[in-house]
DNA sequence: GTCTATAGGTGGATAGAC
DNA sequence: GTCTATCCACCTATAGAC
């Protein structure tokens, strides 16, 4: 959790090959990449993780519970499903922010090539996301804050493909403004207004 | 355009390298594979393609030319937009079908790594797409078919982020499916029905 | 146009000293 | 925990015979 804890290697190993991934891709960087961003060798690495699946399955595991732990302090600060939304949208816009793809959308397109742990973790990533939206896009319908026909399932997994592919449409464009653009006409389609957050003073 | 033809050499290459980066990426694939998938050497393939950027290039600008031919096809076809924008997605499906990702879309995800010349064909297959669909959504709301509040740019631009995005993501799960319910609910946001065809006669 | 042979580099990974 | 040294497989690319 600290990037400036100088003892902290195994951290900063995964918080370099974490950002290595999210620019370059799984396939796209190598263990000489990270040694040199990190100051020690590549043999020092292996130490670590002894094996590029094995880092690739803990890169995959720290990124989903930071994304869980956003998740609930989103929870704990919003009571509105709408303003839910708008947080989660955030969270992805400030991934986007740093020019990185979201990690499991990066390494869904590479899913073919991944270790069989890599595969199940990224799967897990996007079943929780499903579970969280499902709860929430259902709390808004029947606070009658959302509209929506389909099936929260079915929604939630709209805007995570959506989303998803706002981001990787976007890094090409190196354009943030068109990811919003696009999160923002899907909210608006559930019913969700894009100025700030409903405030009820 | 002839798979079966022994003599055309550099069509076939580009066949197995296509097939390639759509399903591992262009990081995710060496010579030596389509050597062995095209059964000639290594060294052979530089008489075709000198370098593997080459070779990426080349394969991009082909795919552009048979999608344009594509959506010409379908401008062809149909003269409804709502007919257009389902055999649209139609295109996205067949891709899938086998497995594959979109090329470009695929391009995306690795976009930073890519050589300065694929990343202008990927920039432009997506400007392409945005152009077609920019034209179709305007036809169709003309003709008050299809209806929306933003600008029909903006609309195309939500669709192809978010049709590129159901493709990434539904390749984890092995579910055309889950791509197709992403898809019908878009379409069905611009009052677009998922039944078959309308048929005037 | 395709081959053999090979160059020159980089990939992940290991052994063993410190 | 980190290092040096090294392995071997693989990468893209080239030279030159056929």
């Amino acid at each position: 959790m600290d990037t400036a804890n100088p003892g902290n290697t195994a951290q900063q190993i995964l918080n370099a090959a974490e950002r290595l991934v999210q620019m370059h891709g799984f396939n796209g960087f190598s263990y000489a990449d990270i040694a040199q961003e990190v100051g020690i060798t590549k043999a020092s690495l292996h130490y670590h993780f002894s094996t590029k699946a094995e880092l690739g399955r803990s890169l995959i595991a720290r990124y989903q519970d930071n994304f869980c732990a956003a998740l609930a302090a989103i929870d704990a600060e919003d009571a509105d499903a709408a303003d839910k939304l708008r947080d989660y949208v955030r969270l992805y816009a400030k991934v986007l922010r740093d020019k990185r793809m979201c990690l499991c959308g990066m390494l869904a397109a590479e899913f073919i090539t991944l270790p069989q742990p890599m595969k199940a973790g990224v799967k897990k990533f996007f079943d929780a996301n499903e579970h969280w939206l499902s709860q929430t896009l259902e709390q808004g319908r029947k606070a009658k804050q959302l509209h929506f026909a389909a099936s929260a399932t079915d929604v939630a997994r709209t805007l995570i493909d959506s989303l998803e592919g706002a981001m990787l449409v976007a890094r090409s464009y190196g354009s943030a403004a068109r990811f919003l653009a696009t999160a923002d006409w899907l909210l608006a389609e559930l019913g969700v207004g894009t100025a700030a957050k409903t405030r009820r003073a």
